[in-house]
RNA sequence: GCGAGCGUAGCACAAUGGAUAGUGUAGUGGCCUCCGAAGCCAUUGAUCCGGGUUCGACUCCCGGCGCUCGCACCA
């Protein structure tokens, strides 16, 4: 039997069958495979325990008659029962480098990995800022989870298109272009283009603001715009142009390539439709002059109104929203569409699903899976979200130079005998990787302080971390003079010393870990295995010395070292980081 | 007011109802004649409060307290 990717699922399999044979399968006994703590063992299965309670049996003695089924698998685990009743694996040496052979690249792994969701087709909608403004700091974290998610679900199987719902369409686009037809600097807009669109943007805000003859002229923009109107228009893609332009640079950076951008502006001629259709349904119904859909049945939706059309009849980001579910699930034909959008739009994801949920069901058809993936805020040093010493927001193309220079500040402390071109090199993939993995490393769900110091610093759960093992191992390969891309592991025999086995056990949670993280659509579940994995590897590499004349043991060490580099990279391509250094 | 989310060592975080609540940083004590010390080893220190469910609760339920966010036409 040659093992499988995913030991845990194989486990699982092989219990399910035995609870048949053994007669438990049909009175509801479930496994429960979880990776153990390594004092424990490999793998655990719990599930003798509820399943006793449940059917008053003594869990040991289940579990022993469990164990006792197990025969076929002692070739691979050593097998025991222990505490009141929980079944333990350790995988065998033998197996570990078994395991370790045959997931030997990047590329076997994605192949162990892709059975999970194959024929399944994903939409993710990420990153979306609006046009005629930078990108700031508060669009970092959709950008980076949504990549990260993106690969993962690519990873696994799944077909995924990767939607940019842009903003670009809406209120303000009648005050931009008053300012642009009165106040447009050419110089300005020939230099940087975004920069004079959004002062633009914001002296059309405050002259709205402080002007009713203004706020009237910019309304009437809007309408010239919406009718079709030859030259607003042209601004109107004008803006978009650059603004697309000035976001393909900073997406650029984060490794993140859209499939299809079809924002609010898509999905105007598409909104009647839903007007129209969730009426005759009955969902919609007319109230305060806009048109609204309630939930009965909830208790805050049941007064709380969602909106899909305003009392002037103008569509919102409801209509347009429920406009899209609809292409994604029409066009598409997508099983599941993740959003991932700031916690603070949980009420109108909440409102968006249900109502689509119900609408769905009146019209026939088929309700694709949806996933409201949200993270929360970006916060600075004093618990507020992060701004500027005068209250702006960060722009993103300014951090993540920030970041370079930082971490080229670093590198060239630590190694200024290298060539200035390749510590920058080194920098912009050490940096961004910084910020990028600062946001994947913790769970999406709370805030989380950003903090230079603790995300370059170097030390701890953070991107360098990583890359530091990454090129330690480039160093250990190119010191003695061999190929990562040929690993000489002939005649590697089984791990043998406690820190060879333990680097070889976290080695073989890969998959476990990217099943977590993709299951529950949280990366951080694969940034804790890989900062474990490197921290196995950081103990491995201090205790056993790789380049020794033994050819076994050598072929062995090398082969973990290897599998480590495979696995670290694997790992931070998943995540959206660059990992091409040599050398730190 | 109603609703949602979050309260874990000084600080920043982890824990898919399981075994002794893990890690980083800061503190203390060790380790470079040896493949990179941006490292390794050891050690001090925590579940907001009160009930409940469970063989077992940071995790689930109820009630407090605190913080954050949302709540009629911005997205």
């Amino acid at each position: 039997m040659s093992l499988p990717f995913n030991v845990a699922n194989h486990l699982d399999t092989v219990l399910r069958a035995v609870a048949t044979k053994l007669g438990l399968a049909d009175r509801g006994f479930q496994p429960e495979v979880r990776v153990a703590d390594p004092a424990n063992g490999d793998y655990q299965a719990n599930g003798a325990l509820a399943f006793a309670k449940r059917e008053k049996l003594n869990p040991r003695a289940l579990g022993q008659q469990i164990v006792d089924q197990l025969g076929g698998l002692q070739e691979h685990f050593d097998i025991s029962l222990a505490g009141p009743g929980f079944i333990n694996f350790r995988l065998r040496p033998a197996t570990l480098l078994a395991w370790l052979q045959t997931y030997d690249s990047e590329e076997h792994l994605q192949a162990g990995a892709a059975s999970a969701r194959r024929g399944q087709t994903w939409i993710v909608d990420y990153s979306a800022p609006n046009t005629a403004k930078q990108m700031h700091v508060g669009h970092l974290r959709s950008a980076v989870i949504g990549e990260a998610i993106c690969r993962l679900l690519a990873f696994s199987g799944a077909k995924v298109i990767r939607d940019n719902h842009i903003g670009d369409w809406g209120t303000q686009f009648g005050k931009l272009i008053w300012a642009c037809k009165r106040h447009l600097d050419a110089t300005a807009l020939a230099g940087d283009p975004l920069e004079e669109f959004e002062r633009l943007y914001k002296l059309g805000t405050k002259a709205a603001e402080a002007d009713p003859a203004v706020l009237a002229e910019a309304q009437h923009e809007l309408v010239k715009l919406q009718t079709g109107d030859a030259e607003n228009l042209a601004i109107w893609k004008k803006i978009n142009d650059v603004s697309l332009a000035a976001f393909q640079v900073i997406y650029g950076q984060l490794g993140i390539r859209f499939d299809v951008s079809l924002g609010e502006s898509f999905y105007n001629d598409k909104v009647a439709r839903i007007y129209r259709e969730l009426t005759e349904c009955g969902l919609a119904q007319e109230s305060q002059g806009a048109l609204v859909v309630f939930h009965p049945e909830h208790p805050r939706f049941k007064t709380q109104p969602f909106i899909i059309r305003k009392k002037d009849g103008a569509a919102n980001y409801a209509s347009s929203d429920l406009a899209t579910v609809l292409y994604r699930a029409e066009h598409f034909k997508v099983d599941g569409a993740a959003y991932v959008i700031d916690f603070r739009q949980s009420d109108h994801m909440d409102q968006l699903f249900l109502t689509t949920r119900k609408w769905f069901e009146k019209t026939g058809r088929k309700l694709p899976q949806l996933e409201h993936v949200d993270f929360g805020t970006v916060l600075g040093g004093d618990g507020k979200p992060l701004k500027t010493r005068n209250g702006e927001n960060i722009r993103l193309k300014d951090l993540l130079a920030e970041a370079r220079e930082r971490a080229f500040a670093l590198v060239s402390g630590k190694n200024p005998d290298f060539p200035e071109a390749e510590r920058r090199a080194i920098a912009d993939v050490v940096g961004v990787a910084s910020v990028q993995y600062a946001d994947l490393s913790q769970n999406r769900s709370s805030d989380y302080v950003f903090a230079w110091d603790k995300m370059i610093s170097l030390e701890g759960n953070t991107a360098a971390y990583l890359l530091y093992a990454v090129a330690r191992i480039r160093s250990i390969f190119r010191k003695a003079g061999l190929d990562t891309g040929q690993p000489p592991v002939a005649g590697a025999t089984a791990p043998e010393s406690p820190q060879e086995l333990a680097l070889a056990r976290k080695l073989g949670k890969f998959s476990d870990a990217v099943q977590l993280a993709t299951g529950t659509l949280r990366p951080h579940f694969l940034g804790l295995h890989l900062y474990e994995l490197a921290g196995a590897f950081s103990t491995f590499y201090a205790a056993d010395k790789v380049i020794v004349d033994d050819p076994a043991v050598r072929a062995r060490r090398l082969l973990l070292c290897h599998r480590t580099l495979v696995e670290l990279e694997a790992g931070l391509h998943l995540l959206g980081l660059r990992t091409d250094l040599e050398r730190m």
